[in-house]
DNA sequence: GCGACAG
DNA sequence: ATCTTGTCGC
Protein backbone atom coordinates (compact mmCIF):
# COMPACT_ATOMS: atom_id res chain seq x y z
CA UNK A 1 0.00 0.00 0.00
CA UNK A 2 2.86 2.13 0.40
CA UNK A 3 5.60 0.24 -0.82
CA UNK A 4 6.32 2.87 -3.62
CA UNK A 5 6.36 6.12 -1.31
CA UNK A 6 9.17 8.38 -0.72
CA UNK A 7 10.23 9.75 2.62
CA UNK A 8 9.45 12.71 1.26
CA UNK A 9 5.93 11.61 0.16
CA UNK A 10 5.70 10.07 3.35
CA UNK A 11 6.43 13.19 5.49
CA UNK A 12 4.08 15.14 3.28
CA UNK A 13 1.15 12.11 4.18
CA UNK A 14 2.18 12.42 7.84
CA UNK A 15 1.75 16.37 7.84
CA UNK A 16 -1.46 15.75 6.16
CA UNK A 17 -2.76 13.33 8.40
CA UNK A 18 -1.84 15.37 11.10
CA UNK A 19 -4.22 17.73 10.79
CA UNK A 20 -7.26 15.26 11.23
CA UNK A 21 -6.01 14.18 14.87
CA UNK A 22 -8.78 14.85 17.07
CA UNK A 23 -8.25 14.02 20.97
CA UNK A 24 -11.69 13.47 23.18
CA UNK A 25 -12.30 10.90 25.79
CA UNK A 26 -13.81 7.53 24.42
CA UNK A 27 -17.12 6.98 26.22
CA UNK A 28 -17.73 3.75 27.87
CA UNK A 29 -14.65 0.81 27.63
CA UNK A 30 -15.56 -2.54 28.18
CA UNK A 31 -12.90 -4.43 25.83
CA UNK A 32 -9.92 -3.21 24.56
CA UNK A 33 -7.67 -4.75 21.72
CA UNK A 34 -3.71 -5.04 21.87
CA UNK A 35 -2.02 -4.71 18.49
CA UNK A 36 1.53 -5.97 17.52
CA UNK A 37 3.43 -6.76 14.34
CA UNK A 38 6.22 -10.01 13.83
CA UNK A 39 8.24 -11.54 10.87
CA UNK A 40 11.34 -12.68 10.02
CA UNK A 41 14.60 -10.91 9.56
CA UNK A 42 15.38 -10.07 5.69
CA UNK A 43 11.65 -10.99 4.69
CA UNK A 44 8.50 -9.13 3.35
CA UNK A 45 6.08 -11.02 5.13
CA UNK A 46 4.36 -9.26 8.21
CA UNK A 47 2.63 -10.99 10.84
CA UNK A 48 -0.38 -9.29 12.07
CA UNK A 49 -2.24 -9.38 14.84
CA UNK A 50 -4.75 -8.37 17.25
CA UNK A 51 -6.51 -9.64 20.46
CA UNK A 52 -9.43 -8.51 22.18
CA UNK A 53 -9.31 -8.98 26.49
CA UNK A 54 -11.97 -7.66 28.22
CA UNK A 55 -11.59 -4.70 30.45
CA UNK A 56 -10.67 -4.01 32.67
CA UNK A 57 -10.59 -7.88 33.94
CA UNK A 58 -8.17 -8.22 30.58
CA UNK A 59 -9.06 -11.73 30.02
CA UNK A 60 -8.27 -12.69 26.42
CA UNK A 61 -11.77 -13.14 24.07
CA UNK A 62 -10.95 -13.46 20.78
CA UNK A 63 -7.77 -12.38 18.22
CA UNK A 64 -7.21 -12.01 14.58
CA UNK A 65 -4.22 -12.90 12.76
CA UNK A 66 -2.75 -12.42 8.82
CA UNK A 67 -0.22 -11.97 6.97
CA UNK A 68 0.48 -9.06 4.80
CA UNK A 69 3.90 -8.42 1.90
CA UNK A 70 5.27 -5.20 2.36
CA UNK A 71 9.18 -4.05 1.22
CA UNK A 72 9.04 -0.82 2.59
CA UNK A 73 12.05 -0.68 4.87
CA UNK A 74 12.71 0.05 8.58
CA UNK A 75 13.05 4.32 9.16
CA UNK A 76 12.81 5.54 12.25
CA UNK A 77 10.09 7.91 12.34
CA UNK A 78 8.20 6.41 9.13
CA UNK A 79 7.55 2.80 10.69
CA UNK A 80 3.74 2.97 9.75
CA UNK A 81 4.47 3.05 6.43
CA UNK A 82 5.77 -0.38 7.26
CA UNK A 83 3.07 -1.56 9.55
CA UNK A 84 -0.10 -0.19 8.97
CA UNK A 85 -1.49 -2.17 5.77
CA UNK A 86 -0.93 -5.18 7.91
CA UNK A 87 -3.07 -3.80 10.87
CA UNK A 88 -5.61 -2.92 8.54
CA UNK A 89 -5.84 -6.19 7.39
CA UNK A 90 -6.46 -8.05 10.75
CA UNK A 91 -8.45 -4.78 11.67
CA UNK A 92 -10.81 -6.12 9.15
CA UNK A 93 -11.46 -9.42 10.36
CA UNK A 94 -12.73 -8.55 13.62
CA UNK A 95 -16.60 -8.51 13.68
CA UNK A 96 -17.05 -6.94 16.84
CA UNK A 97 -14.26 -3.91 17.34
CA UNK A 98 -12.60 -2.98 20.76
CA UNK A 99 -13.46 0.03 22.05
CA UNK A 100 -9.83 1.46 21.87
CA UNK A 101 -7.07 -0.44 20.70
CA UNK A 102 -3.21 -0.54 22.45
CA UNK A 103 -0.02 -0.53 19.70
CA UNK A 104 3.20 -1.37 21.11
CA UNK A 105 4.30 1.99 18.63
CA UNK A 106 4.25 5.52 19.43
CA UNK A 107 1.14 7.76 19.13
CA UNK A 108 1.52 11.38 18.69
CA UNK A 109 5.02 10.98 20.57
CA UNK A 110 6.40 11.88 16.86
CA UNK A 111 7.90 14.44 15.43
CA UNK A 112 5.18 14.91 13.31
CA UNK A 113 2.70 13.81 15.94
CA UNK A 114 2.04 10.60 13.89
CA UNK A 115 3.52 7.72 15.32
CA UNK A 116 1.86 4.04 13.84
CA UNK A 117 -0.76 4.41 16.62
CA UNK A 118 -2.05 7.84 15.04
CA UNK A 119 -1.91 6.75 11.76
CA UNK A 120 -3.32 3.32 11.90
CA UNK A 121 -6.24 5.52 13.94
CA UNK A 122 -6.65 8.09 11.20
CA UNK A 123 -7.37 5.21 8.78
CA UNK A 124 -9.27 3.01 10.49
CA UNK A 125 -11.58 5.62 12.87
CA UNK A 126 -11.03 3.74 15.94
CA UNK A 127 -9.71 4.83 19.15
CA UNK A 128 -5.68 3.72 19.79
CA UNK A 129 -3.43 4.26 21.99
CA UNK A 130 0.45 4.19 21.48
CA UNK A 131 2.58 2.52 24.34
CA UNK A 132 6.04 1.83 23.06
CA UNK A 133 9.10 0.14 24.67
CA UNK A 134 11.14 2.73 23.89
CA UNK A 135 10.94 6.74 22.79
CA UNK A 136 11.38 8.36 19.73
CA UNK A 137 11.02 11.73 20.03
CA UNK A 138 10.64 14.54 22.78
CA UNK A 139 12.82 15.55 25.84
CA UNK A 140 13.02 11.97 28.27
CA UNK A 141 12.31 12.09 31.53
CA UNK A 142 12.47 9.13 33.69
CA UNK A 143 9.54 8.61 36.56
CA UNK A 144 10.19 7.45 40.00
CA UNK A 145 11.46 3.89 40.90
CA UNK A 146 7.11 2.58 41.64
CA UNK A 147 4.75 0.91 39.79
CA UNK A 148 2.75 3.65 38.54
CA UNK A 149 5.03 6.67 39.01
CA UNK A 150 4.80 8.47 35.60
CA UNK A 151 6.64 11.58 33.96
CA UNK A 152 6.01 14.13 31.17
CA UNK A 153 7.43 13.77 27.55
CA UNK A 154 7.36 17.23 26.02
CA UNK A 155 8.48 19.19 23.21
CA UNK A 156 8.39 22.72 23.35
CA UNK A 157 6.00 22.65 26.03
CA UNK A 158 3.88 20.77 24.50
CA UNK A 159 2.49 16.84 26.11
CA UNK A 160 3.37 14.78 23.61
CA UNK A 161 2.82 11.24 26.41
CA UNK A 162 4.00 10.25 29.34
CA UNK A 163 6.41 7.58 30.19
CA UNK A 164 4.93 5.12 33.14
CA UNK A 165 6.28 3.03 34.82
CA UNK A 166 4.58 -0.87 35.13
CA UNK A 167 7.02 -2.55 37.43
CA UNK A 168 9.69 -1.66 40.01
CA UNK A 169 13.20 -1.47 38.87
CA UNK A 170 11.86 -2.09 35.37
CA UNK A 171 12.67 0.86 32.09
CA UNK A 172 9.20 2.75 31.98
CA UNK A 173 6.98 2.73 28.55
CA UNK A 174 6.11 5.30 26.52
CA UNK A 175 2.05 6.28 26.34
CA UNK A 176 0.21 8.47 24.03
CA UNK A 177 -2.64 9.14 22.70
CA UNK A 178 -3.09 8.03 19.23
CA UNK A 179 -6.48 9.66 18.25
CA UNK A 180 -10.07 9.73 19.65
CA UNK A 181 -9.12 9.74 23.04
CA UNK A 182 -6.96 12.32 25.25
CA UNK A 183 -3.29 12.06 26.62
CA UNK A 184 -4.91 11.71 29.96
CA UNK A 185 -7.46 8.80 29.41
CA UNK A 186 -4.29 7.04 27.62
CA UNK A 187 -2.43 7.28 30.79
CA UNK A 188 -5.32 6.21 32.93
CA UNK A 189 -6.23 3.15 30.57
CA UNK A 190 -2.75 2.24 30.37
CA UNK A 191 -2.53 2.00 34.32
CA UNK A 192 -5.52 -0.07 34.42
CA UNK A 193 -3.94 -2.58 31.66
CA UNK A 194 -0.77 -3.44 33.73
CA UNK A 195 -0.26 -7.25 35.22
CA UNK A 196 3.03 -8.69 36.74
CA UNK A 197 4.97 -8.09 33.79
CA UNK A 198 6.81 -4.71 31.81
CA UNK A 199 4.50 -4.80 29.28
CA UNK A 200 0.90 -4.02 29.81
CA UNK A 201 -1.52 -6.66 29.29
CA UNK A 202 -3.06 -5.97 25.69
CA UNK A 203 0.23 -5.64 23.79
CA UNK A 204 2.53 -8.28 25.93
CA UNK A 205 -0.64 -11.13 25.01
CA UNK A 206 -0.44 -9.24 21.52
CA UNK A 207 2.78 -9.92 20.99
CA UNK A 208 3.14 -13.42 22.39
CA UNK A 209 -0.04 -14.13 20.12
CA UNK A 210 1.75 -12.98 17.04
CA UNK A 211 5.02 -14.71 17.52
CA UNK A 212 3.29 -17.92 17.62
CA UNK A 213 1.12 -17.17 14.51
CA UNK A 214 4.76 -16.61 12.87
CA UNK A 215 6.17 -19.91 14.47
CA UNK A 216 3.14 -21.59 13.08
CA UNK A 217 1.17 -22.36 16.05
CA UNK A 218 -1.92 -20.24 15.24
CA UNK A 219 -3.55 -19.79 12.03
CA UNK A 220 -4.74 -17.09 10.16
CA UNK A 221 -8.22 -15.30 10.69
CA UNK A 222 -10.60 -14.67 13.77
CA UNK A 223 -10.82 -16.82 16.63
CA UNK A 224 -12.90 -16.77 20.09
CA UNK A 225 -11.12 -17.76 22.68
CA UNK A 226 -13.57 -20.12 25.39
CA UNK A 227 -11.13 -21.03 27.86
CA UNK A 228 -7.36 -19.82 28.75
CA UNK A 229 -5.04 -20.07 26.37
CA UNK A 230 -2.41 -22.61 27.23
CA UNK A 231 -0.12 -22.09 24.86
CA UNK A 232 2.04 -19.41 26.61
C1' DG B 1 10.66 -16.74 35.71
C1' DC B 2 11.67 -12.13 34.34
C1' DG B 3 14.42 -8.12 33.05
C1' DA B 4 18.82 -5.25 32.38
C1' DC B 5 22.96 -5.39 30.04
C1' DA B 6 26.32 -7.24 27.72
C1' DG B 7 27.68 -8.56 22.73
C1' DA C 1 11.79 -6.38 14.23
C1' DT C 2 14.72 -11.43 15.14
C1' DC C 3 18.51 -14.71 16.84
C1' DT C 4 21.87 -16.34 20.49
C1' DT C 5 24.77 -17.25 25.07
C1' DG C 6 25.60 -15.81 29.33
C1' DT C 7 25.68 -13.11 33.97
C1' DC C 8 23.66 -10.87 37.60
C1' DG C 9 19.84 -9.58 40.59
C1' DC C 10 15.14 -9.79 42.29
Amino acid sequence: MYDHYSIQQATALQVELSKQLKFQPVEKITTIGGADISFNKNSSTMYAGIVILSYPEMVLKSYALATYETNFPYEPGFLGFKEVSALLKVWDLIPDKPDVVVLDVNGILHPRRMGVASHFCILSNQPTIGCAKKILYGDNHLPANYKYATAEITSSSDLLGFALRTKEKCKPVYVSAGHLTTQAQSLEIMKNCIGNYRIPEPTRIAHETVNAFRLGKLKIGYHEVNQPLTLF
